[in-house]
DNA sequence: AAGAGGATGAACT
DNA sequence: GTTCATCCTCTTG
């Protein structure tokens, strides 16, 4: 039995980031500033929350390791062109479902990755739906097993986080992060995207033991 | 209609 | 370090 840090039901009252969080104009900025936020969901009366510890921003059009890269429009990048605080969930290597946040208004492309999160609340549904029995990073440092951890699916795909009825959303805890802990490097797994590829676009958390060690992170 | 490959993770050697 | 699970999406024909 795992002892949550925080009582789940605590985070209800933290009030949820609002839409002109997400509509900024600057996906980078927004990355940065999404770092020591909470992630709560709330499925089947089981409220999960976590601290993001690492994202990345994606930027259409010109980045071209985004999926939208030149405004490319189909089924799948359609909801990216949604007005920020969108999310945006899909599917990758046939089984792992990733988180996004839609910032900035309509019609621009831009999104920024949840690849990693700390665990606060609900830690013994997370374990469940992991399949695991202790703590350790596995459960949530990579951004497939963050989002099968706080239960978040395909079907969740173009989801207001903004809604007050959204099973999923984002609240602001009053958590510090000095501007020299944030750190900086390049995008995960996107060699694909030529010079693109090399964007210092992907933040995280000095120090925090919970920050992904994907492949080719490098740092 | 078919084929390739992916914003990953886990289990190997 | 390498392999592979697994399926949706996009491209090509």
């Amino acid at each position: 039995m795992q002892s949550d840090l925080i009582p789940p039901e605590n985070w209800l009252d933290h009030p949820r980031l609002t839409r002109c969080f997400y509509t900024s104009a600057d996906v980078v900025a927004v990355a940065k500033k999404l770092l020591g936020k909470v992630l709560v969901t709330q499925f089947d009366q089981q409220i999960c929350a976590a601290r993001v510890v690492e994202t990345e921003a994606y930027r259409a059009p010109d980045d071209q390791a985004c999926h939208a890269a030149n405004n490319r429009r189909t089924a799948r990048t359609e909801t990216m062109f949604k007005a920020g605080g969108h999310a945006y969930v899909y599917l990758v290597y046939g089984l792992h479902h990733l988180f996004n946040v839609v910032t900035y208004r309509e019609e621009a492309a831009h999104a920024v990755l949840i690849r990693a999160v700390e665990p606060l609340s609900g830690i013994t549904t997370m374990l469940e739906r992991r399949g695991l029995t202790s703590v350790k990073t596995q459960l949530t440092a990579g951004p497939g097993v963050l989002s099968k951890a706080m239960g978040i699916y395909r079907r969740h795909d173009g989801s207001d986080l903004c809604a007050a009825d959204s099973p999923i959303w984002l609240v602001e805890d009053g958590h510090r992060l000095a501007p020299k802990n944030i750190q900086t490097g390049t995008r995960v797994g996107v060699d694909y995207a030529g010079a693109d590829a090399l964007r210092p676009w992907r933040f995280s958390i000095r120090g925090n033991t919970w920050v992904s060690k994907a492949k080719g992170s490098g740092r």
